[in-house]
DNA sequence: AGAGTGTTTGACAACATAGTCAAACAATAA
DNA sequence: TTATTGTTTGACTATGTTGTCAAACACTCT
């Protein structure tokens, strides 16, 4: 770890946010990028910009940081979902799907690294959260495998499992953002002009799943 | 982090392995849950069934039992490559990449970690290793590179980024390795028989990108 | 058995990190 | 101006973690 991608080395504490604020969004990155046990006071206070003694005077104490950080993001990520349109085309719906949730993991890129870290590290958090989503009637989570299903029914795509596809779109919408430093040194265009990258990944993205690579010619069982 | 998904829980130490096996296997998997920083010695030398002492013993200090096995990491991944086969249809080439890759992911899933907790924290590591092994005349993976693009040219497959799909299929399957905990939470296959599951989901990431969802009835641009 | 080798152990020292606290400070209201 | 309130600071303590070491141990060879 001695050599480090200098990544927004810039800390948050530039922002002329409230002190409290401040913590949160530094504590955010720091734990995202180093997992609880791996994040330390001092870089957290660093990253903010503050004298150490402050994260105590807010939050008490790492543990309580940390869950209140928790907190706050699995509300924000679950609220960041859009339900589907209804009764649209399925490669519509599929477009809106893939575009909104890159586009969800860009400015939640920390949550996303949160999360990996987290489930890395062994904890049932996300599944549950998930599960408890999944299970909702009308959530958006929900209504994705429905229209996902629905669309098969009707045959308008092909026959497959609605679940391994939504795992399928996801882990290309979130792994990019997870290995990001490799995205950057392999891509020329994803390290001058990110945005950029990502649209041309939306499109590759939402081309590749509807579509596929075979050619229209080439005719198969 | 109070409530874990009890992973492997059974100490690697149980093996009759000699010590400093043990330890090395057991670093690799602490290290790649919870990164450097977040490892400690202790819980090293517990996964392993040893004295802490002994760590020092057999490779002086963290960082140089981190940078050894860090070093095997990197060659096994490498090495886990094979070269695409020449001459045959891409279809099958694709097939053979994406078997061979989440099994090779599954052998050695917390290679896998270790990676990602490196590019969280901002490593460049695994992008100059991925940067070198495509610069290099020959490599399995500028190869693959290579086989795209002669079926995209031969008209064999539809137009598209090589390095965008390799990125897609790595991604489709690394990341259910790396969100483990909620994959097998909300699929109960993957939680009874994982290989049952592993072996639907090649089978489900070679039927999409090949082919794509869309119906072959339905026509498009 | 006894010397010699490599391994394991428990006790310890040095350092890093989390958490506390009283004093200093800034802003405001009386 | 002086209280009052909330915030910031530096110094401090307690605990955790890494790293060291000498003594104990197990094993082989003579």
């Amino acid at each position: 770890m001695s050599t480090q991608v200098n990544e927004s080395q810039v800390p948050t504490g530039s922002d002329d946010l409230d002190t409290e604020t401040r913590i949160f969004e530094a504590a955010l990155k720091v734990f995202a990028r180093k997992g609880k046990d791996g994040a330390r006071l001092q870089e957290i206070a660093d990253e903010a910009g503050i004298h150490r003694p402050l994260l105590h005077y807010y939050f008490r104490t790492k543990q309580q940081l940390y869950e209140a950080v928790a907190e706050r993001l699995f509300t924000d990520f679950l609220l960041s979902f859009d339900a589907p349109a209804e009764g649209g085309r399925f490669a519509d719906t599929l477009k809106a799907f893939i575009d909104h949730y890159i586009d969800s993991v860009r400015e939640h890129r920390h949550a996303a690294m949160w999360m990996v870290t987290e489930n890395m590290a062994g904890s049932p958090i996300l599944g549950e959260m998930l599960a408890r989503a999944f299970a909702t009637e009308g959530s958006p989570q929900r209504a994705m495998v429905e229209a996902v299903e629905l669309a098969v029914e009707s045959g308008e795509i092909r026959p497959v499992d609605a679940r391994q596809l939504m795992l399928t779109v996801v882990s290309a919408c979130v792994f990019p953002f997870v290995t990001l430093p490799t995205v950057k040194m392999m891509n020329p265009l994803a390290a001058e002009d990110f945005d950029a990258y990502l649209e041309e990944r939306k499109a590759h993205l939402f081309e590749v799943v509807c579509h596929g690579l075979a050619s229209r010619e080439v005719s198969d069982a």
